[in-house]
DNA sequence: GATCATACCTGGAATGTTCCAGGGATCGCC
DNA sequence: GGCGATCCCTGGAACATTCCAGGTATGATC
């Protein structure tokens, strides 16, 4: 307290000139009167500085009818007392928070970890703090995490997570009438942002097309909401279609953990890859699948691109690394996040608004695990 | 809301053989009188059961001196109206809050996007939600998070950033006397939990020597804490020294952003790498500067591991790739992160406790990026 | 000098919960 | 039937802030 009294005589004389040395020797006995125990209140400030409580509150709140010089002098003591505004309960007051949720599903997954970062990052700067929910695919979990951000009252909730959303999860979110954006995805309920899936699976499909692969498999995995997979499916099937080729039955993730490691194991290669009618191309519908079917062909003895390309979505950080070099549709992830916080401070604002839907625009983008068909 | 009775009576008819249908057609003429506008409280439900509030207050909390029948008529008044329990109000009326702030250097960096996952998981578990704040290094933004976790009264910070702490910042922690946890570090003030960095530097180079090399350099990215950076540069050196080797001048990547991409173009590797003098491995401080590494090399058309071995430390999960198959000092990183977690509701059990260092121990994982020397 | 306007400040009500002291029943025991 | 114990429930105070109606100077205008 005393270190923050010097703090500002040095930075400026103004304050102490308005209000010299104020009370000398008094604020050692305030602090022992009210103890180091206790968080001063904005009575003490008022106290301190000889004002009413409101008119510390209209400086904390930066409200302008006060006058410079009482400014000053409450500034000082909010400085001398080592005074922090309370935002609980401020919040408590005003029945409404400056806190986001952000329901993520799996913070180790590098498409959602960019994605959080975005997102807290653009709501801190619109002034609102973000309390996280990992909810990683567990329901159970994921309905906990609800329930504690609507206990703590969050002004509205990014939904960013693959769970498929129970009917529980879902009428829990409904019925609290919280703010929503789903963030990734398109067409839910809420407002969302997506990328052009159909878009998407389309400039995979044609890019591997041109390079003159004619068997090419669309690779499902868990880690796609079904909306975003209904799309770039789709968009596959729609290349292949326009191309007059035949769409593979396509090559299904086995449920579980949407991680590198399990999606290796899990792939049954043996049985999709090999023999005549093996697919020689692979439209995976996401980077960390894509990757993990990198690493199965490999464990199988089969070269990516060599006898195998894949095509990956999200354009995750990892994609771009020389090791990797993965050929996938980019979407814009830094922009989605913003997007999503964007339209969750629209509709707090005004809660009348109707449902929006935006969608990005995605890329290819060409790297090394694509080359042209053999033969 | 009449799910909710449903689901109920599906799994118990207790509850509803000891209030049936109460007060048939009465909700509607309620939500009508109240408006769908305000959440319901603890008044509501009161009134709805026919107790008083603090009875309503015991059920909600889970005190023992309740009946069951009324906590039955309680849990369908709840039920019945939709009460989401405040805690806003709660944390105001207790003074304290079930909230841990984390501050987070980078979450798009997966170090820390693991590092944080596991913290969240770890405090869900506890009952305690985490509020993020993600810093990026700079300085002006740390601050104001701390400021904004400060105000929402956290009850426990985690530490979980490479940013080097200003005075600024850590006087603020200090005065505001909030229980903090370092998270990947050690020897801070508060409590810390982190990977003994000399024993790690020591197997890393003692693993090149093994391999024959002798001309061996440590390669320090601004990602690790000054602290951890001291430790595994001192294994390092302790390790040739008893091999009686000659250190190294250490290679330093130009202070910046800690990413892959900036580290490959920022690493002045003409210089370190060639010639006859050139070293012929590498340790490097961790894993995203492990990688940036090989990118760096790869870009200069030298092999790894033939023309250069490099050894990481962390074993990030992307390490494991084949792909990149890094040669790397594993810490536990979820344990690391349970262990944080675990300090902190300590201290904010009992503050008198003296500060508390973990360090955890580390050990070799080798791969594909070393290799015996040549010649 | 009365009236009005403006600038600045203040006191009180309200917010939803927890916690505590205490108050009725009911029961058992002498 | 008096007493204590136990069980269950209740009303009120407290928490730190915001917001609003109102109040008091000061100055300007007629």
């Amino acid at each position: 307290m005393t270190l923050a009294a010097v703090g500002t005589a040095r930075h400026g004389e103004v304050g102490i000139a308005v209000q010299p040395p104020l009370h000398p020797g008094h604020d050692l006995d305030r602090s022992h009167a009210r103890g180091a125990d206790k968080a001063p209140t904005i009575l003490d400030v008022a106290a301190e500085a000889g004002v009413s409580k409101s008119t510390v509150s209209n400086v904390v709140r930066g409200a302008d009818d006060v006058s410079s010089a009482t400014r000053a002098r409450v500034l000082a003591a909010i400085d001398l007392l080592g005074y922090t505004p309370n935002a609980i309960a401020r919040q408590f007051v005003r029945q409404r928070t400056t806190i986001l949720g952000v329901l993520v599903g799996d913070l180790s997954n590098p498409y959602y970890a960019q994605m959080a970062q975005v997102a807290e990052r653009a709501a801190f700067r619109h002034g609102y703090t973000t309390m996280f929910c990992n909810i990683e695919g567990a329901k159970d979990i994921a309905l906990a995490g609800v329930e504690a951000l609507l206990e703590h009252r969050v002004a509205g909730i990014v939904f960013l997570a693959y769970i498929s959303r129970t009917d529980q999860l879902e009428e829990a979110l409904r019925r609290a009438g919280v703010p929503i954006a789903f963030l990734g995805l398109s067409e839910r309920w809420g407002d969302s942002v997506g990328p052009e899936d159909a878009q998407g699976g389309r400039l995979a499909t044609e890019h591997l097309i041109g390079l003159g692969h004619r068997r090419i498999a669309y690779v499902r995995t868990p880690l796609v909401e079904r909306t975003g997979d209904r799309g770039r499916h789709s968009g596959y099937r729609a290349a292949m279609r326009d191309a007059g080729l035949d769409a593979l039955p396509p090559i299904a993730w086995a449920p579980g953990a949407p991680t590198v490691r399990y999606g290796r194991t899990s792939l049954k290669l043996s049985d999709a890859l090999r023999g005549g009618k093996a697919p020689s191309a692979l439209f995976v519908s996401n980077d960390i699948g894509a990757i993990a079917m990198i690493e199965a062909c490999e464990n199988e003895r089969l070269t990516v691109p060599d006898d195998v390309s894949i095509v990956g979505f999200d354009d995750i950080a990892i994609a771009a690394l020389h090791r990797i070099s993965l050929t996938t549709v980019a979407q814009r992830l830094d922009y989605q996040a913003e997007r999503a916080v964007s339209l969750l401070l629209e509709r707090i604002h005004d809660p009348g608004l109707p449902p929006r839907h935006t969608s990005v625009s995605v890329e290819l983008r060409v790297r090394q695990s694509t080359a042209p068909a053999r033969g």
